[in-house]
DNA sequence: GGCCTGCGTTCACAGGATTTTCACGGCTCA
DNA sequence: TGAGCCGTGAAAATCCTGTGAACGCAGGCC
């Protein structure tokens, strides 16, 4: 099961030796490493779409725990660990808790290091589900990854990119509802800012673009307090809305809640 | 957001100092740890609906990395970390590359210890795209945490954001009587105000929503003075006592019918 | 370079949905 | 039987979302 992935890492670390080691080591492997001298903004680490960052606290001075936390809240996705050579179980601790995903000691063998790095990029391999596949089809709605268009019935959506993006995502997780951060981090790649409504500004313009009348939408569904769900309402849909709310549960008990859950085994 | 997460937690280890310190400090957390003296089948892991196992190897025996790789198999969701007194760099990797999450050392410090299995357990859920855990299934009920969504029956309920998080602990702490402090505290996330009866209110918003109408409750019981119990089983003696240990899962046995009080850290 | 255009982001506000609070009456238990 | 507790309906307060519009930025064109 452990199909060999490209690993795209960097490391934050002044100690020349240990790096050329482990570079060799991981070319090796054919993982692409980036050596970095100093810690950089964590909007430049987004930009390079690592799936892990190896760092010594020793190189980030003053401010290393700011550091660490923000790089753990605008890359919830980043495997983040740090090695140190020297370091109290409450620094541990306390790097842990922050969202660093493994602590290493110095001295540490490169290969260890490397397996430590494998085990915490594992999960990469699910949670930016490879959208490559043949065309989705969900309800009248055609969505052809690989052509970067979207047509729905008669003509085709004049999708930007990010429209595109979140569209994509809704269509792939069809009758589940998303939560408005998971959207952001998926869509966008990092962490939503407090407060953001970039994801509410998408939904309405993909809604005007994609909905044709208005009285419910048909496609995109608010959870309130939650997020949003993409469901195409059943064909045919003529249901008068006074009736759609007693009709409601057992409709979807028929075409809207086939919803298959392969959540738990993922064989 | 919510608060800190609930984990269940197995452990298999013969150091009985080790396990005892451990489960004190994952008690005060809110954690559910279940000490185990051997292996079991990952059949019966399954069961235990873990989040994080952790285990000494030296307990294992001969088949030890058989044994790892069968779990890490049969359960890609569960975090794993490896304890040992001795360890080559060689096991390590090996441990690692099979699936284990984090391989630590004894002796170790407890803190650490749940440091580390938080932080595999934050990255098992991120993976999954904040998937929780499977479906819950109590009765005809069945909660999709993943989802936001429940379903009873035939059709989907129509819940918001508390009224879920309401059910969903009720649901998780199935057979036990929750007192009101207790169940604010871990859905509100903060102490309940004197006189506060938003807790009263949400019940009886969740029986509406969830109990055909009837002489009695039929999953939402309360207990006068104290606060409420989530059953699908009729209330008091419907099943006698040794078939109802059998009938709830091995973990929840433990805690089977106490009170549970709000002994919550608060921060 | 300067201008235009399209895109993504941010802001403010109104309308609604949800949550909290309150009052009253029925219920439980000593 | 009485005090305290719980269920309930509805008002009040709070929070969330939909929406239009403005802003900044980057690329293309003159």
């Amino acid at each position: 099961m452990n199909t060999q992935q490209t690993i795209r890492l960097a490391v934050i670390d002044d100690d020349s030796g240990f790096v050329t080691v482990l570079s060799k080591r991981t070319e090796m492997a054919g993982w692409q490493q980036r050596a970095l001298s100093s810690a950089i903004p964590p909007e430049e680490l987004v930009a390079m779409k690592l799936n892990a960052l190896l760092l010594d606290l020793t190189v980030l001075g003053e401010d290393a725990w700011g550091y660490l936390e923000r790089i753990c809240a605008t890359l919830p996705d980043l495997g983040v660990i740090v090695c140190t050579g020297q370091s109290t179980v409450a620094q541990r601790v306390r790097g842990l808790r922050l969202g660093v995903d493994d602590w290493i000691a110095k001295p540490c063998h490169p290969e260890e290091v490397m397996a430590r790095i494998e085990a915490v990029s594992r999960r990469r391999r699910r949670s930016r589900g490879e959208i490559e596949a043949g065309p989705v089809v969900v309800g009248e709605l055609e969505i052809r990854a690989d052509q970067f268009q979207a047509f729905v019935g008669d003509g085709s959506l004049d999708l930007t990119r990010r429209e595109f993006e979140l569209l994509q995502l809704l269509a792939d997780s069809k009758g589940q509802v998303l939560e408005r951060e998971a959207i952001y981090q998926r869509v966008w790649g990092y962490a939503m800012a407090h407060g953001d409504r970039s994801v509410d500004v998408f939904i309405r313009k993909l809604r005007q673009k994609l909905e044709k009348r208005s009285s419910r939408w048909r496609y995109i569904h608010t959870h309130f307090g939650v997020g949003y769900r993409f469901d195409p309402e059943p064909p045919g849909g003529g249901i008068a809305p006074e009736l759609a709310e007693e009709a409601s549960s057992s409709m979807e008990s028929q075409a809207d809640s086939q919803v298959v859950h392969s959540s738990f085994t993922a064989g």
